[in-house]
DNA sequence: TCGAATGTCTAGCACTGCTAGGATATTTGG
DNA sequence: CCAAATATCCTAGCAGTGCTAGACATTCGA
């Protein structure tokens, strides 16, 4: 039986591996760059290894996306730890979000625009999906004020979510990022008060 | 010579049948299913024609964007014509452009998402891009308030992006999108008063 | 009418995701 | 300890992709 174990977690090491590599890949040369084939010589293993782990290329990209759900619910747990009072929080997880889009831009793709397979919404959804978004959301809705805490939350999302990936592409002026992130935040702030 | 105008308006034509056909079957199946055999095959021309027209598949694609800005430019600045004071005209430029992409989401995808290539900001873009952000912008700098005008307007872009990209990603409740949208100009125009 | 230029297509390259089938190594039963 | 069974892996190949060189007509200018 002790055979059928370390079989297994060999197994489960070159699953991660795989999904490290891919990783790394993308974030060095670009999504477009991790190919079947590439990733194959990398880890030193012909290509069907990888179809014995991952149904197709896709789902590959999804287990990196999962990945980067779990690191960025951490990050945003872990943001509004030392803040004092709700104003403090909210811009510290707004913040952390941010900082975690600019970092791992390839990651931030593969999540929230490439694997577009993931359910998000849904009770399947993956755990990780929903703990970063539940992390996001708890502070959000905070400073909701008279407004409806989902709602708000959605919005504050999804303009948090312009923000970072306009901000790569190259279609801002790239030295007012901290500028931008200030402002959406003093906006959303405002709404408070309404 | 009359033999060669005829010669280069029909070349014309064929040049604007591939955009609008690329566009359709963008639209219809998807951007993965505009290769350009198929193509080729829908105005019944082989492969190197296309290429006759275009330096490459990306041109295509930056093809179609440019067109796209061209139509939202138009709707754009359309839409605050019948607008009494900055407040409508914010709302109903804000409005024109959530409705845009939201009728033509491969034609937004390849606008703001596809085509990289694109240079934005710099001085040479192609009119239509200028053309449609400056119609934009102008309503919405109405608005600003205290606010520096340009780095509002970069915010309320970004935030409006966001709301229409994953709007379509199935990753938020539906049924809540004009609720969204309505909180989203409700908050940019709170920061007025700020 | 004849060479030249223009336009178009056929065929092919190198790459992609993906898979069937065979070869190889490993574990198991006698 | 050896052979059979099993699990593991790789070679080779398919169909499809973007893109292009070279052959083939067809039309044009002299």
């Amino acid at each position: 039986m002790t055979v059928h174990a370390r079989r297994e977690r060999e197994r489960a090491e070159r699953h991660q591996l795989i999904i490290r590599t891919a990783r790394d890949l993308a974030e060095d040369e670009g999504w477009e760059a991790v190919t079947v084939r590439r990733l194959a010589a990398l880890i030193e293993y012909s290509q069907p290894v990888l179809y014995s782990h991952f149904a197709n290329r896709d789902a590959i990209v999804a287990a990196v996306a999962v990945e980067g759900f779990e690191e960025l619910a951490g990050e945003l747990r872990e943001a509004p730890r030392n803040a004092e009072g709700p104003v403090e929080a909210f811009t510290a997880v707004v913040g952390a979000y941010a900082r975690f889009a600019a970092t791992c831009p390839a990651l931030y793709d593969a999540m929230f625009t490439l694997a577009t397979g993931l359910p998000f919404g849904r009770p399947e959804a993956p755990a990780p999906l929903k703990e970063a978004f539940a992390a996001l959301a708890a502070p959000v809705a905070e400073v909701s004020g008279p407004h409806d805490p989902d709602t708000f939350t959605e919005v504050v999302w999804t303009a948090l979510h312009g923000l970072v990936t306009l901000t790569r592409s190259g279609r801002l002026r790239p030295e007012l990022a901290e500028d931008r992130l200030d402002l959406l935040i003093a906006l959303m702030l405002a709404g408070e008060h309404v």
